[in-house]
DNA sequence: CCTCCCATTGAATGTCATAG
DNA sequence: CTATGACATTCAATGGGAGG
């Protein structure tokens, strides 16, 4: 998409901001603002507000771009609630404390909520409705380069919980055109928005379809078979239900040698991984079913000692702790390793060409 | 070999002392 | 008094390893 250019462009002197539109104003954030304030958190139920209750806002209510009231918990009937710190359309909300990616999240109420109070942790932003407009203050927040200031700024020593004082967000420079320009802008961005929204939901849709359709041939093909007018029978399993009446029925321990589980605990500890040498396959590479991921090594004669849990390509690895029942096939290529105990090892003794197939009846649903 | 429990980590919350 | 930032807590997922 291509913007006509504006006549004439001026140098910001803010480093982030870059050229601007001539007739723009650079101005630090709180001369576009009527009030600041930040909540406040008592000890709230662990549930949101029903219809009709008071609720404190918890700072995810933030996340993601756009507000979400449902983010909130429920004020104890014991305890009054001050009605000043209810949220109103068009206020500008901010976390104040959070991890460095969500530090300084910002999103804007598109009405009043009476009922909802702003917690310790959220700033709320009153524009002044003369100059700025609510949502164009949000956006200017949300920018690649607000943000690069917003988690260069951000403090604390937990990294887990870092804060952000309110100068690090008043006191920013941002972009103003005139008011007009601003709701022109919004509405535009708006829309764009939602059109490419749109077209991202059409096109999940059409995936979504063809993941259902992939799973319904490998299921048709693997349990059925191709030829529609063979003879068929009952397999005697519920979850197979029937089969081509020429085909096996057999358990899996029946076409696999062995069923082996990674070592055991003091046999692979931490302190003996390596930067480089044979790997150590485990969850982190069953569950997405990507083995190029991942950095764990042990050394050659670790390896040796551990040739018993070693996995090679056709292998199938079952994951069989937390994340349980996820099965991959090990692709062909893959560096020479061993798995780590999470994981199960099933080596196949029919042809090669068949183990595919074992893989994929496996990954069914 | 396995089971079970503890430690660690990441994300989100909750609490509180202290400097202005 | 308020705003801040340190730090405790909690919850869930996962990694590590002792001991039956």
């Amino acid at each position: 998409m291509s913007f006509p250019p504006y006549p004439a462009y001026k140098h910001s002197r803010i480093e982030q901001l870059g050229d601007v539109p001539e007739h723009w104003e650079i101005v630090p954030v709180k001369r576009c603002l009527k009030s600041v304030i930040q909540g406040w958190s008592p000890q709230c139920e662990n549930y949101p507000a029903d219809a009709g209750q008071w609720g404190v806002l918890k700072v995810g209510c933030v996340n993601g771009g756009s507000f979400d009231p449902s983010e909130n918990k429920a004020l104890p009937s014991t305890l009054e609630p001050l009605p000043d710190l209810s949220i109103r359309r068009g206020d500008v909300l901010v976390s104040r404390a959070n991890t460095r990616e969500l530090v300084g999240s910002v999103a804007v109420a598109e009405r009043d909520y009476e009922w909802l109070m702003l917690c310790d942790k959220l700033y709320r932003l009153r524009v002044d409705e003369q100059r700025c407009d609510a949502a164009f203050l949000a956006s200017s927040l949300s920018t690649p380069a607000a943000r690069g200031v917003i988690e260069a700024t951000a403090s604390g020593a937990s990294s887990s919980m870092l804060n952000i004082g309110q100068a690090a967000i008043t006191g920013m420079f941002i972009a103003v055109p005139p008011l007009k320009e601003q709701q022109a802008l919004v509405a535009f961005v708006q829309n764009e928005a939602a059109k490419i929204d749109a077209l991202v939901e059409e096109q999940q849709r059409l995936i979504n379809l063809l993941k259902e359709k992939r799973h319904a041939v490998i299921s048709q093909a693997i349990t059925k078979g191709l030829n529609a007018d063979v003879p068929m029978r009952d397999s005697g399993v519920a979850w197979l239900g029937k089969v081509p009446a020429h085909w096996r029925v057999l358990r899996l321990k029946l076409i696999t040698d062995s069923i082996k589980a990674g070592p055991f605990g003091s046999a692979l500890t931490k302190d003996q991984y390596v930067d480089s040498g044979y790997r150590v396959y485990g969850q982190e590479q069953v569950i997405p079913g990507d083995f190029s991921v991942g950095d764990y090594y042990i050394t050659a004669d670790k390896f040796a000692e551990l040739r018993q849990y070693e996995t090679r390509p056709g292998d199938i690895l079952i994951s069989c702790v937390g994340t349980f029942g996820k099965i991959a096939l090990v692709p062909s290529g893959i560096e020479a390793g061993i798995i780590n105990p999470r994981l199960l090892r099933r080596v196949c003794k029919t042809p090669r060409r068949t183990r595919g197939g074992v893989g994929f009846v496996a990954g069914m649903p």
